[in-house]
DNA sequence: CTAATATCTCTAGTGACTAGAGGAGCAAGG
DNA sequence: CCTTGCTCCTCTAGTCACTAGAGATATTAG
């Protein structure tokens, strides 16, 4: 006898709330489940298993789509390998170039607040910096 | 005779999209213009300048309502400057949060390729990883 | 006068959920 | 057997900050 598993239970075993568990379903991430006889859902291990693997690939940040195709190359374990790296690979591409954005926020911020001496808001760099873009420090932030 | 600009105009002057600049309008955050005869928006220098100060702390990352707030205080010259800096400073503690989150997942997805040696995805370090919780780098991403 | 371009309003879509209404199933205690 | 309280059901609409498109009108250049 298989173990089986309620919405709740699989919720709090893969750390996705319920509401997020019947959207993925609806969405084709989680497999459409058996129903009970009153009509609730009813989950086996391998629904764990994969609601976890999505749960930690949005952890990284993976987008849906990326996880839909991480998904299809773990149940296919004859796919090469280099399909799921290069999706990786992007992912990671994607991190940096919004970390080295981020970084470059951060340092305009701090400049803002350190020159900032002011009291009232007409004296202050943090306004000032906003409403004169020539006084920026970088050309793009985006 | 003052100079008056076309939502066009605004748009190349301010670097932001007709559809945004309008969409800025409905939610508050730039003016209602004066309108043509034909009923085209018009707008003035003041605008324009209201308009570089929104797109520029978009770019910085501000949300709406944050620049609901820079833009009170941009108008009102005898408001205390401390509220301005208090709303970067909470930014800027956003920003840095994520620069971290996102630096473990950079540190993650990094290992997760380095370690891939495999040539069908049954091998896959990426994939193993995502699968296997247990085996990740940090506890938490988020 | 005509053709091209700019602008108008309005609706709906994006991503990844989240919240709430209103109803039904289910287990335990009295 | 009945009630209480929890879990679960479906469905709709809301979030944020836009973006895209349809279909109509205004303005401008030639």
């Amino acid at each position: 006898m298989m173990p089986h598993f309620s919405i709740g239970d699989l919720s709090k075993k893969s750390g996705i709330k319920i509401t997020t568990i019947r959207y993925y379903e609806g969405i084709g991430l989680l497999p459409v489940p058996e129903r009970s006889q009153g009509g609730r859902r009813i989950y086996a291990q391998d629904d764990v298993r994969q609601a976890l693997f999505i749960r930690h690939a949005r952890e990284l940040g993976f987008e849906i789509e990326d996880i839909r195709s991480l998904l299809a190359l773990l149940k296919n374990p004859k796919q090469p390998c280099k399909d799921a790296d290069l999706i990786a690979q992007k992912h990671l591409e994607r991190i940096n170039s919004h970390i080295a954005s981020l970084e470059a926020l951060r340092e305009e911020l701090t400049t803002m607040l350190q020159q900032c001496p002011g009291h009232e808001s007409k004296d202050c760099q943090v306004i000032k910096t906003l409403a004169d873009h020539s006084s920026c420090l970088h050309d793009k932030h985006g």
